[in-house]
RNA sequence: GGCCCCAUCGUCUAGCGGCUAGGACACUUGGUUCUCAUCCAGGAAACCGGAGUUCGAUUCUCCGUGGGGCUGCCA
């Protein structure tokens, strides 16, 4: 089943056209076809240059890429396939091809009504409470009239004509059965006065010529359905399957907007969101797999996906389940493959980290810890900068370490730890070391690890004393503390 | 206003005539614990309303109600 993703180049990737864009791409993959992209930037003034591999780019973020149509090669958009071109405006001739056709075969017509016109007709209309339609006031114009207006070269659009009376009926892949009456569909404009041409036209056009078997997209589309469906019919061609999505909503259940939530997909790159649990997040959102498995990698959604367990009912862009599963990614991960993804960006501030042989020993002790990449650097900082001593952090009432016996503790500790060889300098044996202080002091657990930790990070919060203890070595641990010791 | 779509815990959802209405997130109570996090155990939390069909409706039908989308020479 080919398939595809067509955006206008409008911006940066809308998180809901990236989910579109993943159920797309796993229909396609599942039957081994082609998933195409197409640019549909038939809207000139809104095009923004660049923004094309933009899209392409988040896309390969997350590992669906397109493999025909307009692809990345080298960082450069580019075109690959034998149905191109795959930008509506190199297609310009084609559409016009048909429109003309349509024109012939008195399915569409040419309308020379002003914008003044039409708005004020629609006014009426809405003062009359009724809905806001053309009225076919050019559907009576003259074969000669039109003529010498088109030679005049007056500006025009020209327009589909709806079947009065028909009913429309279609069973949609995810809705099931639908019917519209077609006397209730406007004559929706085809060609623009530039002469490009309209979404509907050019996705007909498309679609058919492209030989895409399922259309998937979202349903702000349903109500157009019945137009699409028409001017398949008046072509001679056979219509495609379509799968129309719910919508991606905000708290408040509107349709997502940029002005309650973010909804650019590289904001969450940039943010610091794995691309695992940004396919997973967005694949669970409006489809289950019916069991109560709730990780997906691409492979597992390629094995369970189908168009029958995707959701009616839109919903709700809920980033506390994003967060849940990024953790789960985190933690998924190997700790050679997480370090690799943390290092360029804890090495942004720490240039230390660029060449750090240890590095995945630190990730270790963050593994459990870090939600957003980037919280890595500040988790990781004492590895790289001395902390600075705060002595009222260092005492804590609640662990009993307290001005009168710090200096005390903080002497245990350094000559426990004085006693331990370089060679035996690890977790295990610093753990044993320490109890056997406790014991020989008196002192409780957190009378030896609590300032053991707070001296060496830093930090009301961080990994545990002894794995920090381990990894920052022997001969730094105790300068912290001495250093520490000499401040009280 | 018109047309179309939709409706189970706060959120994502399972359920396809008979269930103590299940899971996950979030919330909450404990446990583990030097802190934070992880992890483990428990708790609270839902079938929008009304008719009808049926021995029996969360489930099927209809009508309401509510929400959403569309209603552009934007997609």
């Amino acid at each position: 089943m080919r398939t595809r993703f067509a955006p206008s180049p409008t911006g940066l990737l809308h998180v809901g056209g990236l989910r579109t864009a993943l159920y797309a791409w796993l229909i396609a993959k599942q039957s081994k076809d082609h998933f195409l992209l197409r640019i549909e930037d038939t809207d000139q003034a809104r095009s923004i240059p660049g923004a094309t591999e933009n899209i392409l780019r988040t896309l390969d973020w997350v590992g669906i890429p397109p493999d025909e149509g307009v692809i990345l090669r080298e960082g450069v958009a580019t075109q690959t396939g034998d149905k191109g071109p795959y930008i509506q405006s190199e297609r310009l001739e084609l559409y016009k091809k048909y429109a003309d056709e349509l024109i012939a075969s008195g399915n569409a017509y040419p309308c020379f009504c002003t914008e003044e016109r039409l708005k004020n007709m629609r006014d009426e209309q809405m003062k009359r409470k009724q809905a806001p339609m053309y009225d076919r006031h050019c559907l009576s114009l003259s074969p000669d009239d039109i003529e010498q207006r088109l030679k005049a070269k007056e500006k025009h659009v020209i327009r589909m004509k709806m079947p009065h009376g028909n009913v429309i009926k279609f069973t949609d892949d995810i809705r099931g059965p639908i019917e519209f009456q077609a006397h209730l569909v406007d004559d929706q404009v085809l060609v623009k006065s530039d002469g490009f041409p309209t979404y509907h036209l050019a996705h007909v056009v498309d679609d058919h010529f492209m030989e895409i078997g399922l259309v998937i997209r979202g349903e702000e589309w349903l109500s157009s359905l019945p137009k699409h469906l028409v001017l398949f019919a008046a072509l001679g061609w056979a219509a495609p399957r379509y799968a129309h999505l719910p919508l991606l909503l905000n708290k408040d259940r509107s349709k997502l907007s940029k002005r309650q939530n973010d909804v650019s997909a590289e904001s969450y790159k940039d943010k610091g969101y794995l691309p695992e649990a940004m396919i997973n997040f967005l694949a669970m959102l409006g489809w289950n797999p019916g069991t109560t498995q709730e990780l997906f990698t691409t492979e597992e959604l390629l094995e369970a996906f189908t168009l029958e367990r995707v959701q009616k009912a839109g919903a709700v862009f809920d980033l506390e389940k994003l967060d849940w599963l990024q953790g789960q990614w985190i933690r998924k991960l190997s700790l050679s493959d997480l370090s690799e993804r943390i290092r360029p960006i804890v090495a942004e501030k720490y240039a230390a980290a660029e060449n750090d042989k240890e590095f995945e020993k630190k990730i270790a002790l963050i593994q459990e810890r870090v939600t957003l990449l980037p919280e890595a650097a500040d988790m990781l900082s004492f590895f790289y900068e001395e902390p600075v001593i705060d002595t009222a952090m260092i005492l804590s009432a609640k662990q009993g370490v307290e001005a009168a016996n710090v200096t005390m503790i903080i002497k245990a500790l350094v000559d426990t730890l004085d006693g331990l060889s370089e060679k035996k300098w690890n977790d295990a044996a610093i753990k044993d070391a320490l109890e056997g202080a406790m014991a020989t002091h008196d002192l409780k657990r957190g009378q030896i690890l609590w300032p053991l930790r707070a001296i060496l990070t830093g930090k009301p919060f961080s990994p545990g004393a002894y794995e920090v203890a381990a990894a920052l070595g022997k001969e730094e641990t105790l300068a912290r503390l001495q250093k520490a010791s000499a401040a009280f």
